[in-house]
RNA sequence: CGGGGCGUAGCGCAGCCUGGUUAGCGCGCCUGCCUUGGGAGCAGGAGGUCGUAGGUUCGAAUCCUACCGCCCCGACCA
């Protein structure tokens, strides 16, 4: 490509609207222009960019066996009424009616319209495995947009579908996609952990995400110092510690508390710890009501909450909500008369003797005991798990660190093909529904995650594989035609060994191309100017370490090819 | 949806509080000269419905109202 050519608009500062590292460079280095909020056209360098993600893709799906089809991102509701989606999925999903008035939306996933497929098209075990996947711009109207591509409303995904005879087979084609994705975020040359997570709005039984590791991640991801445990903060599961302590149960007492509502202060002024203090919290689970009890130094885990009620959605209440439900005001909230229902993290079930909001203004009561003081209608793991919890899997210690999530694979079962009534007949005759699995990959969130996590003050340093160009010719002497020559001749030599290769022959000022190239992120530079005149020799440049070093122009390219299949992965 | 911030030239901003000629500055862009290995210099120039609509006023970028858009925080522990 020649940058003289293409559309390569780099901004010498930053446009206000950008916060993290990777949307601020995406921005001056040309990458995308934003339409509206969380829409974004791609330019030639951000598309460049995902093509070589896609590629990367595209090759290991292949390799794994999946086979490419692309499906239409307009569908209709009746489709989605079949599955039930159209009802659970909130308003994420994109709704209008056409010309003729028919319910339609905007696919945020295509679950739906693959099983259609597949039931029209596959009747027998025979056709059995099969694994189709696409590459497509999906649409979901997420609530808050943020940080440019991390999290668009529109944005490129790679998403495929299983279909198997049983769950032992579709357990198969789970392990070889989960085997592709390693190999996938590897090749792109990314630090990555795949983490057992929550299968959400998908639904399925069990899944895992793969987390880029990065600071500005939206995620928080555990995992273990000692065994290969890594799971999403959501999904991790806490192994209670014996508590062998056998207390007599107390008598229920009330405590004045005047003006004492957070933990801390009522800690503080009762002169006991948090973990001896359990707090009441109000949630609203699909507009119902419901009280749920962890310990004082505990945080509420949503997810394991509404995973726990069954619930499409949980909200924890404001102050005003929880009077008007309880008539108490916060801070005063205890399970003990309270008529909601009433759920308790596990570990309160074996404290003794704690201490609870009064139910009344200035009040909180000892000596409180689950059961013999007020009824519990649920007991779970309903905690955020911490750092000094025990690893689930072997007892070892915790690390909790911040995750970009850019693929997630599931095991979705039979939901949609029960309820789309997909089936095959199996070998002796009988109808049975698909077992289905499903693999997203965020393609356009991919090239986000590399920059996050490749850059420095200059600007981007990409890895070779998802680098738009592997090497950038700057022509110091456009005048001069001796170096225009040599860059010329460097450039088609380079393309023609198969070097995804810029020619910066911009009539611009040599500082100005040396700040390009680094801002660019172009993993190797090769600049052509006076030191051709002086010495005959070029100079080669790596991103990544800043060392150069002079050649000739007869060697570049084999110089530059030898460094590429180093660092190709 | 709540809270906060912002909307003035392609980008970054000043001006607004305290209303008053042709609305500024830096970067970028155009022309010329000069320069050419880390975003040069000089000279000249183009580019603005001051987000939109309404109101107050002799007069509005500036004050008031409504709307639109964008960004950030939160969907958070009582």
């Amino acid at each position: 490509m020649r940058y003289s050519e293409t559309l390569l608009p780099t901004l010498k500062e930053t446009p206000a609207e950008a916060e993290i590292v990777s949307h601020r460079l995406m921005l001056r280095a040309g990458f995308m222009h934003k339409l509206t909020s969380g829409i974004y056209s791609y330019l030639p360098y951000g598309l460049a960019a995902i093509r070589k993600v896609e590629n990367i893709v595209r090759e290991e799906m292949n390799r794994a066996g999946a086979h490419e089809l692309l499906m239409p991102s307009v569908q209709p509701a009746d489709l989605w009424k079949e599955s039930g989606r159209y009802e659970k999925y909130g308003p994420e999903l994109l709704r209008f009616r056409d010309r003729h008035d028919r319910e339609s939306c905007l696919g945020p996933t295509h679950e739906e319209v693959i099983t259609d497929i597949i039931r029209k098209m596959l009747h027998s075990y025979r056709d059995l495995p099969i694994n189709l996947y696409q590459i497509q711009t999906k649409f979901r109207d997420e609530i808050r947009p943020r940080f440019g591509l991390m999290r668009g409303r529109e944005f490129i995904m790679k998403d495929a579908y299983s279909f198997d005879v049983s769950d032992s087979a579709a357990e198969i084609s789970y392990r070889r996609m989960y085997e592709a994705y390693r190999r996938i975020f590897t090749r792109c040359g990314l630090e990555f952990r795949a983490v057992q997570a929550d299968s959400g709005a998908i639904g399925g039984s069990f899944s895992h995400e793969f987390m880029v590791l990065a600071e500005t991640g939206e995620d928080t991801v555990v995992f273990c110092r000692e065994c290969e445990y890594a799971a999403n903060i959501e999904k991790a599961v806490i192994r209670l510690k014996e508590n062998n302590q056998v207390e007599p149960l107390a008598e229920l007492e009330k405590v004045e508390t005047p003006g004492k509502r957070k933990v801390d202060a009522v800690c503080e002024f009762l002169q006991i710890s948090p973990d001896q203090l359990v707090k009441t919290l109000v949630f609203i689970a699909d507009s119902v009501p419901v009280g749920v009890l962890v310990r004082g130094d505990r945080e509420v885990e949503e997810v394991k909450l509404k995973n726990l009620l069954g619930a499409a959605d949980v909200e924890m209440i404001d102050d005003k909500q929880v009077y008007d439900i309880t008539g108490v005001p916060t801070g005063y909230l205890g399970p003990v008369g309270l008529t909601i229902k009433i759920v308790v993290d596990q570990e309160v079930e074996s404290m003794v003797n704690f201490y609870v909001g009064g139910n009344e203004k200035n009040y909180h009561m000892k000596n409180v005991n689950a059961i013999r003081d007020f009824e519990v209608s649920a007991v779970a793991d309903l905690r955020q798990i911490t750092t000094t919890d025990p690893c689930p899997e072997c007892g070892g210690k915790l690390e909790l660190t911040e995750g970009i999530e850019v693929g997630h694979v599931f095991k979705l079962g039979t939901g949609y093909s029960e309820s789309m009534q997909a089936t095959f007949q199996d070998e002796n005759g009988q109808e049975k529904p698909f077992v289905m699995g499903c693999y997203g990959i965020g393609v356009s969130r991919v090239v986000a995650a590399a920059i996050e996590q490749n850059h420095d003050d200059n600007g981007i340093i990409f890895p070779v594989p998802l680098a738009p160009y592997t090497v950038i010719v700057l022509n110091l002497g456009l005048k001069d035609k001796k170096i225009t020559e040599a860059a010329e001749r460097l450039y088609s030599e380079l393309q023609s060994q198969g070097v995804d290769v810029l020619l910066d022959d911009r009539d611009e000022r040599p500082g100005s191309k040396f700040k390009d190239a680094d801002l660019l992120g172009v993993p190797f530079r090769v600049t052509v100017g006076k030191s051709l005149t002086n010495s005959g020799l070029v100079e080669v440049r790596d991103r990544k370490s800043g060392a150069t070093e002079e050649v000739t122009p007869d060697q570049v390219v084999a110089v530059l090819l030898s460094k590429i299949a180093v660092e190709q992965i």
